[in-house]
DNA sequence: TGAACACATGAATATTTTATCATATGTTCA
DNA sequence: TGAACATATGATAAAATATTCATGTGTTCA
């Protein structure tokens, strides 16, 4: 909102109000991580597609519940779907979910 | 727990109870994230270790709420501090804050 | 067509998390 | 020492989130 006088310059607010909805929809993708069934189901996935069955297999959890984060990630444009007979079939939408898991790996494992 | 006959090969569980706790892990890190209050301080921390007041200034909260992320950011290992004087001065733990907020960026841009 | 299967979804409940309020602790300095 | 300042913290209230339960929708196949 303000400007603040520092050394002589001018310089916008650190966190100005186009940084801090940036800064909100990067805590919203973060928070879609930080969270064990959703990361297990991506992890899931990263060894290729599978399906809602399998899924609620590899997990042990019910369906419903599998079934309501799913949709949460699909909504977050972090998984993908398609319909194969009766079944549907999910997959990882891009390799960034990849690239940020390790990303934390690697911090968890310092 | 059990396995899975595969292609002929006994492959572990996919998520198995190892794999279960690092996920785990995984989620609780990017909670940290996951929360725009937390991540904004992180930011803000990004040029350089500030105290108390001015994080709360820059974020326009009251001091308890930061106050209490700020132990939850400390606890987690992702910021450290230090006393001067009458105040706490708070900074990045290390690199990773920044290049794990980087990932984020790049893929919310993508 | 209708039964069986695979999955989605709304509502209710349970759990977790966040902000607020009041107050406590630690430091400086007159 | 004690007042003023900076920060931390416990308790509580408020909000957000996850799971469960019951049931609905879409597909296959006899």
């Amino acid at each position: 909102m303000s400007q603040k006088i520092y050394d002589g310059k001018a310089i916008s607010h650190l966190i100005s109000n186009v940084a801090e909805d940036e800064l909100c929809d990067l805590a919203e993708l973060f928070k879609v991580f930080g969270d064990s069934t959703r990361i297990k189901i991506l992890y899931d996935l990263i060894n290729g597609e599978k399906n809602v069955t399998e899924i609620c297999a590899d997990l042990e959890m019910n369906q419903s519940a599998v079934s309501h984060q799913l949709k949460l990630l699909k909504s977050s444009k972090l998984i993908g779907s398609r319909r194969a007979g009766k079944q549907i079939i999910y997959f990882l939408a891009d390799d960034h979910v990849k690239t940020i898991i390790a990303m934390g790996k690697e911090h968890i494992e310092e």
